[in-house]
DNA sequence: TGTACATCAGTGAACGCGCGTTCACTGATGTAC
DNA sequence: TGTACATCAGTGAACGCGCGTTCACTGATGTAC
């Protein structure tokens, strides 16, 4: 149980630094409420972003579409985010944080029930599955993007390591238990792109599909 | 044994079926020919096709491109191919058939072989992969297209099954065959999908890493 | 053998579109004196 | 309090590009007689 503290203080400073990447110098109390302002609007942008991702598929989405639905000019948005790439990567890291507390949730039930609440959330949240499998395969990400993915890459695996650790006290012990970690989110990842468009299936049998193999997977690792 | 000969069967009905979707009708010694001209032709595309997606990203490939390679007018793609997307399927399907021999000669020595078969090859045809994960996140697939795809994944997926058919002779011994068939294959996409581009490491390393992820979940489903 | 015609592979140019991004500009709101 | 100036959020229009696809046309090669 430690653990998971541990891993939410690290989540805890993760998610600070990612609001964090205005610019700093906020001196007067004018200065201060230019800042909240613009703050406010970012995040209106992402809101904005994030209702579009949830209506047509993201590879679909252009920067006119979410302007569109914040009610501004698309040229407004280039003025909050460095480029497109910049404001997906924001509003897929916005999403994916309401998955971090279910699995929190879900941990104390076992890995079956993590497994389930993880699959279940991105067949829900299909455009975050979407998105993560993108940049999973776009090797163009820049720098501070690329980063705070990986965060919550890592974030995430540190939250499954706790499942693996207490099998074998020896030597290669903590390799080993971070190579389970990784094969079980693999594996769960590929339950999701394998089978999320299974052919002929309606949405709610290729979550009971999923369902089966994800606790095939989880009783497999935890034997 | 005998059921890798049914499959290899299966598998040669198939790729009959694949080159055969050129307009049937060849009557005289002249139409045959014509015939063979323009299969001929399609298969140089195709080729040509493969030689462009080796070379660069799969989504920055274009028919120009393709058409370039060719050394044709790009025009010339849609007298033999309906579309963009028929033409990639067709290069798809060839590059893959590559790996189904492979996979059948790696059946011989074991579950852990035929991951690390299929790891690496789809790690060594990043080009394969990433068309791979495009359809299967692309629901706008034709119907031809679509029939074939699935093909190729239930021809993969038939030559898992005999590894888990042993187990429990009982009740829904041929579901929970297929189940594990299936939850199998997932995984092994998952681990391509997830440390493809494992942040900072060199392409041997990530083969590496994803062959001991590969054999974690080969033992998992062998025990 | 020669001529008129049909077929059809192959082509260059153009269509039409939507995209990400930039730019010159406006106008509201603050500050300096 | 009033005026001149600076700042900067926000904008519409335009840039420049590449794409998939279509189309009217050419020219070679076959067939009919």
């Amino acid at each position: 149980m430690r653990t998971h503290i541990v891993f939410l203080n690290i989540c805890v400073v993760l998610y600070g630094k990612l609001s964090s990447n205005m610019k700093a110098v906020p001196k007067s109390p004018y200065r201060k409420l230019k800042e909240r302002e613009r703050a406010a609007r970012r995040t209106a942008i992402i809101e904005a972003a994030e209702r579009v991702f949830a209506r047509k598929p993201f590879d679909q989405v252009s920067i006119r579409d979410i302007a569109r639905e914040a009610g501004i000019s698309h040229a407004l948005i280039y003025r909050y985010f460095a480029d497109k790439q910049s404001l997906f990567v924001e509003a897929f890291l916005r999403g994916v944080e309401e998955l971090m507390p279910l699995i929190d949730k879900a941990a104390g039930k076992g890995l079956e029930a993590v497994a389930e609440t993880y699959l279940k959330f991105l067949v829900e949240h299909d455009e975050l599955f979407r998105m993560m499998t993108h940049f999973m395969l776009d090797g163009t990400l820049k720098g501070e993007s690329l980063t705070k993915l990986n965060a919550v890459a890592r974030s995430l695996l540190d939250r499954l390591n706790c499942f693996f650790e207490k099998e074998e006290k020896e030597k290669n012990s903590t390799k080993q238990q971070r190579l389970l970690a990784h094969a079980f989110f693999a594996a769960l990842n590929g339950v999701l792109i394998s089978f999320r468009d299974y052919p002929g299936r309606k949405r709610k049998e290729v979550l009971m599909h999923m369902g089966k193999l994800g606790n095939i997977i989880a009783q497999n690792f935890t034997r």
